[in-house]
RNA sequence: GCGCCCGUAGCUCAGUUGGAUAGAGCGUUUGACUACGAAUCAAAAGGCCACGGGUUCGAAUCCUGUCGGGCGCACCA
């Protein structure tokens, strides 16, 4: 059992559902179904460790107060040979669980078992799940947004990893399309500037420092050469250079971010391989789109879209949607991927419905696709807004955010938020309070506790293969929270994977943290009785484990100095 | 106008399936280093959970209306 808070919720529901029916065989209760046994943990200490509301959810069908119900319930648990030290009747008809030691001690043995591979749990079962995500375009540097997307995806995909998944970490290279077109424009236009001629990045074009930077390469490479060739070739050449140079940088910068993908997929791939034009006739077939204006329209509001869109536009170009539907059904029928999950800006929404369309249109279940919308950032300077131009090419980028508050911080502060929430980043704050950042909080209890293993290290105290050590002597209140809370990390990744919230993990290391800092002003470990010592060894080592675990998944460095 | 997200302490934000006295960090005030790292800890102050109605034993959470903010509503992606 890997996760030692669902063994005891299960001992709790089954001495539970025993004691009531055991009542009702007696005559004590009077009901025809048990409801099911919900197990909470209450936020209240002397609440117990866990609570049930079942006598109250049943009174009703009982015919009995909520308290009485509890009492005989109550009689009737067996709680001989379980993790339950005691239980007790509180407030309108609560039952109310305490752990007794056994529960700390197993907890701790299964961290010191596990070592790295703790918190892993298996609700997965080995199912092929697939998250993309930043997805930038490769037309320029990345933003912040796509810091966000990065940071979240890639905790995402760490946390269903730990949770039993088969995770696939997929990039979609937008290389094909309008924008690949102003990008060739924009590059040309530099590349003729370079060389003289008094031309215009286009309307709507890039007009970032990067693309120059670019034309400028080109150029070094191959001089005038493409100065009189035929428009096309230019834009051809210039835009394959272009590309493979931007992707080798995206690449760069998500790898300085913590970031690495199983996966880069191309969509001009899409295009070459002919599945964009299948899947289009595919639609078609099935009567599922109708021509208009000279385009070819997709009836989405057949399944539930608001609108219906283009999928091939009048000039005979496939539109974005076309691509992207092909793209999923590359996922789910050609890759065989169980669960898809796409990490976009909240500026796409509107995309979700026609995407799920378009699956329940292909016969794929909509329901095995997943779209995690993230809220925008918003970019401060202390109270002002930073406004970012695509004209001007004026913007902060992912590069700028790593160089200047750091990958650990940066990934730290976009995970502890939710997906939900819209962030305001102010560059200066950030910056400025680095040192004051949480991150560093967190570090610096795993720093502590190296320090403290490195010292005991330096006293000749073996502080690795402890024998004989009795846990049983952890019962202050810090050490006792600090247990319960580490206990917890399989039930929290379990819970982080099936809502998708990556920021619940950051919040408990956070936690986790705050009780190590409590238990070390509170108690010590060198110089305490030899036998507290060791139980405290494995305890602060247990912590450590965690914090590096968690630390870990978040791709955040575990300093044993700093 | 329609759709999605949000509104919780001075500020930034948590609050899984509806639960008991709504939490944390920052900031403010007051304490704690002659013993393992003070990047730490302990304590205090701070709230009509935007506002009104409803559902029920019980609502920050679910439904509904209003107000305020963000984002969409292209033959761009």
């Amino acid at each position: 059992m890997d996760n030692i808070v669902q063994k005891v919720k299960t001992e709790i529901t089954k001495m539970v559902i025993n004691s009531i029916e055991e009542a009702k065989k007696n005559g004590l209760l009077n009901i025809e179904d048990i409801p099911s046994i919900e197990i909470e943990e209450p936020k209240e200490k002397q609440f117990g460790d866990l609570s049930i509301n079942t006598a109250m959810v049943m009174a009703k069908s009982a015919k009995m107060s909520p308290r009485k119900i509890a009492e005989i319930i109550k009689d009737g648990l067996k709680l001989e040979g379980t993790m339950i030290e005691k239980v007790e009747i509180a407030g309108p008809g609560f039952m109310n669980f305490y752990l007794n030691d056994d529960y700390n001690v197993e907890a701790l043995m299964l961290i010191k078992k596990k070592g790295i591979d703790y918190g892993r749990v298996n609700i997965g079962n080995g199912k092929k799940v697939q998250v993309e995500f930043v997805s930038a375009n490769p037309t320029g540097p990345m933003h912040m947004g796509n810091a966000r997307g990065g940071a979240l995806g890639d905790a995402l995909s760490s946390i269903l990893d730990y949770a039993g998944y088969d995770v696939t970490r997929e990039f979609y290279i937008n290389d094909a399309g309008n924008q690949i077109e102003k990008f060739g424009l924009s590059l040309e236009a530099r590349y003729l500037q370079l060389l003289g001629q008094d031309v215009e990045v286009p309307e709507g074009g890039y007009h970032g420092d990067d693309i120059i930077e670019r034309a400028k390469e080109f150029l070094e490479l191959y001089g005038d050469k493409y100065k009189d060739a035929d428009p096309e070739d230019r834009r051809k050449a210039l835009v394959q250079y272009g590309l493979k140079k931007n992707i080798e940088k995206l690449k760069d910068d998500l790898e300085a971010y913590g970031i690495e993908y199983d996966v880069w997929f191309s969509e001009n791939t899409l295009h070459e391989s002919g599945e964009v034009e299948s899947v289009i006739n595919e639609l078609k077939e099935k009567g599922y789109t109708y021509e208009k204006d000279e385009a070819l329209w997709f009836k989405e509001t057949l399944f539930g879209a608001e609108k219906d869109d283009v999928l091939v536009r009048a000039n005979g170009y496939p539109t974005y949607l076309a691509s992207d539907i092909a793209y999923h059904k590359n996922k789910f029928v050609k890759r065989g991927f169980d669960w898809v999950i796409d990490i976009w800006g909240a500026d796409h929404h509107g995309h979700v419905a026609p995407m799920k369309g378009a699956m329940k249109a292909l016969g794929i279940d909509p329901n095995k696709l997943d779209v995690l919308l993230m809220q925008l950032v918003r970019l401060m300077k202390g109270k002002e807004v930073v406004k970012m131009s695509k004209r001007t090419g004026k913007m902060v980028t992912l590069r700028d955010l790593i160089d200047e508050v750091g990958k650990d911080a940066a990934r730290f502060f976009f995970n502890m938020r939710s997906a939900d929430s819209a962030v305001d980043f102010d560059m200066d704050l950030a910056v400025e309070q680095s040192n004051e950042n949480p991150v560093f909080y967190v570090q610096y209890a795993h720093a502590r506790i190296c320090s403290i293993l490195r010292q005991l290290k330096d006293d000749g105290i073996n502080t690795e293969d402890l024998k004989d050590v009795d846990l049983r002597l952890l019962n202050e209140e810090a050490e006792i929270d600090l247990i319960k809370k580490l206990a917890y990390l399989p039930e929290e990744i379990t819970i982080a994977a099936k809502t998708m919230a990556p920021h619940r993990i950051t919040r408990y290391i956070l936690d986790v943290a705050s009780l190590f800092h409590t238990f070390y002003n509170s108690c010590r470990v060198r110089g305490v009785d030899e036998e507290l010592m060791k139980a405290r060894i494995v305890l602060i080592d247990a912590t450590r484990i965690v914090i590096k675990n968690v630390l870990d998944m978040l791709k955040i460095t575990a300093p044993e100095k700093m």
